[in-house]
DNA sequence: TATGAATGAGCTTTCATTCAT
DNA sequence: AATGAATGAAAGCTCATTCAT
């Protein structure tokens, strides 16, 4: 991700080409194959490095692993904190949504790294590190909500955890399933995440404001 | 899964011990740790048996991984298709919730299992084979949907696919969050998947139906 | 060392060729070359079997090297304890020694790497495990002539301890003298056990006894 | 040792403090766990110096063990060298073995790192480099004895370099076990070297000497 | 059907060493 | 005189799989 996703955040010094090679062959590899099918073989071949480099810039597999994570974890949370709150809710759903399409189309591995590692339980004890980074973007979700709810604006009897994780979930998967059609056995699901996310909307809108 | 869900199919004759008891600790492990980290060794000492049995019966690691991935989606599907799909729409969908709800309970693997399989994208080759079950469920909920938007009861703007993938995604999704916050990292997320359900019908049937 | 030794205890089971294939030549190198600069290749090439068979029959590479250990120290114990303690102090003090020229003399090894193991303090949480058994060979001394002395043939002021490290010691230690002698690099010592043994009896005794 | 041992033998230019630093680092790791067991990064980090100034000073690791070799066994001959040789036997023996125990107290490692080093044969083709530094201490016993044989002091029939082996071997394998005992593994052997040297000189003249 | 024993290939990791600066 | 970065080679170990019985 983090240059595929557009954050190239400047002119990087020289040195930390190689660590940067490995990071970015391994998120990429990592989202694709899961922990266990990545090979370290694998990730320093695509990034044209030698085998102890990783053992020299992350210590380990693991904790290379959880870098990659926690890295990727906190620009996502940060793209999605950076959606203004101060909208209805209308748009901020719209603004919410966009964002994560956008995270999507210029690095879909993201996604599928960020989804695949919710889904691997027994692996859990690694995501103890990153756990208020991957509940953030529901969290803000949820915050929204209950504002809205007490503002009256959202019905009384609707509850903001279920509502975000619907939207959440719902935008998540269908995207999975984007990917999964597109990439490598057709479905007959061919929906295009933009158009989910504005059914999503419409949907949620209509089941949980108030009139 | 199988025994555990009550849905052994038949009496088996006694020499199928063997076999069984392979599938069935295979399916805890895999569901658990994901396809690679769960090794023959694993699996043939949760089941008591020894290594070259696993060849014996199901040829290698693969297929056996598929053996199970088929025989679990086919008896998830068979549920799924026992919900009478002549209801009105708000008992449907209430019956089809309660069913994943109540394989989860049995049997919170099974659930793992399956997200999680669909999740590992590089591993779909392999999925292939399960295609059209996988995608059984949804599709039985797309069905009902379309038929209730042709009867008038669903608003003609509402896409049946996105619907059927927003009440699936958000359960399943709720479903993991709620194993994960049970049983390996606290995650502040407590609610019950019934609770979850019912919140999702309400949102679901006030966002799609006419009025 | 083993058969070797001459202990070849009968005829074995064919199935365990292969274990002991791996323990005779994991014996000669770690006596020879100590224990971190003996590799598994090393040991399954001389024993001409593949690697994953010391971990099948021995657990790790340190495992093995207890197992070494322990099996030699045994042996060693129980020939040193073969050794009948009804004798006067000159017989007694004649066949203790020889005992552990006829180790040497059919398996260098044997003592090489009893010593070896001794020497290398840094890895003696190893040790703990056999310690009785190394000690052993030595406490068998300083038990004889504690009633020797108890016996008035050794005179009062003679410390037993300190005796049989001198006997033991100067013993082996001219062993591995030879050994480097013959062996490596020539340093004019070219003294024979068995005149060696003599002399030291003579010296101890004429240095311990009464009158 | 060096510096621990009090010797440090002349006022060093400042910027000799990596290499004295490193040096002093090698000798107590290869004491304490012998060659093999020690790495280059063991040493440097206990140096608080970085590897490539191994390499600028000592050339490899092996050239930096045989350093530290030469130079521990140059210190200790000349230490043993110093002993005046105009005494009577008994004052000589005194003196000597004093002079072990002297070294043992201020820097155990010293000891350790050459009854270690004597016992690895298969590291021989180093010792080559050593051999006459090695042996010295003990051909100074053997010549003393020699003369004194050759006074008529020592009986006739008593062979020198037995009588320095075993005491110089049972002094030195009394310090190992002392050290063991102390520092690794309780033996249940807690004599002092210096009550085992009073033992040795005592019983080794009762042996050796005329009448 | 069932098993103890065996294996080729590949894994993560660490080592001593060197290079460019 | 000193260093951060880099490397080839090899270490211990495990894997899915098969063979002989």
């Amino acid at each position: 991700m983090t240059k595929a996703m557009g954050v190239k955040s400047n002119v990087e010094t020289p040195r930390d080409d190689v660590r940067e090679a490995i990071f970015e062959s391994a998120i990429e590899l990592f989202a694709r194959r899961g922990y266990y099918a990545t090979t370290i073989r694998d990730i320093v071949e695509k990034a044209g490095v030698t085998q102890p480099m990783v053992y020299y810039y992350f210590g380990s597999k693991e904790q290379l692993f959880i870098s990659c994570v926690k890295e990727l974890f906190t620009e996502i949370v940060n793209i999605y904190e950076s959606v203004d709150p101060n909208m209805n809710i209308a748009d901020y759903l719209k603004a919410f949504l966009d964002v994560g399409n956008n995270i999507y189309n210029t690095s879909p591995e993201s996604i599928l790294f960020m989804v695949n590692y919710i889904h691997l339980p027994e692996e859990y004890p690694k995501l103890a590190k990153v756990e208020s980074l991957a509940w953030k973007p529901i969290q803000l979700l949820v915050d929204f909500i209950t504002d809205a709810k007490n503002d009256g604006i959202v019905r009384k009897d609707v509850d903001p955890i279920t509502t975000a994780i619907m939207i959440f979930g719902a935008s998540t998967f269908g995207k999975t399933l984007h990917f999964i059609n597109k990439n490598v056995v057709d479905f007959g699901f061919d929906e295009e995440p933009e158009y989910v996310s504005t059914q999503i909307r419409k949907i949620i809108l209509g089941g949980i404001l108030n009139n």
